[in-house]
DNA sequence: GCCAACGTTGGC
DNA sequence: GCCAACGTTGGC
């Protein structure tokens, strides 16, 4: 079981969105690094950090579990939404995207700058310099230890 | 709103 | 294949 941080602006999805839908297909995603991920190794039973960024609390929010995986993303495929891309087909897909089923709100947010204050978080790749990826793995230390934290 | 750090696009 | 111009992300 892999551990992934998915980024979300709460102004379009919010974790409280993801507690009113129970599950959501995590869509739009136009990375090649990150279609990668999904499409590859983001696996069914995987546990996810939800992080809201560009908000008033930036931070950690949450928790959310795979419950499939390397899904075409349908949104590549409409015309009518903004993430329509005409050089993804049906048939060989550009885009990938998974779906997730709602696990936990904190009460708090983890915010990011005390994530920053942790020397075990250091190395995370979400504070990486130039890290702007939208998925990003964490590791089961990571894991564990932010989930300490938010106890 | 600013801007650093990327990623993408397209002319050559 | 190079690289300038442009677009996006996201913290501050």
């Amino acid at each position: 079981m892999k551990h992934w941080l998915f980024k979300t602006e709460p102004t379009s999805y919010s974790i409280s969105d993801l507690q009113r839908d129970k599950k959501t297909l995590w869509t739009g995603i136009r990375n090649y690094q990150v279609r990668n991920f999904l499409r590859d190794e983001v696996k069914v039973g995987d546990r996810i950090l939800i992080y809201h960024s560009s908000s008033d609390e930036i931070g950690v929010v949450g928790l959310a579990e795979v419950i499939k995986e390397s899904i075409p993303d349908p949104t590549a495929f409409d015309k009518a939404d903004s993430h329509f891309d005409p050089k993804s087909s049906k048939e060989k897909p550009t885009w990938f995207c998974c779906e997730i089923k709602f696990v936990k709100k904190f009460k708090n947010t983890l915010l990011l700058k005390e994530i920053k204050q942790h020397q075990e978080l250091f190395e995370m790749k979400l504070l990486q310099k130039g890290s702007r990826l939208s998925v990003t793995p964490v590791t089961k230390s990571e894991y564990v230890y932010i989930l300490k934290l938010v106890d």
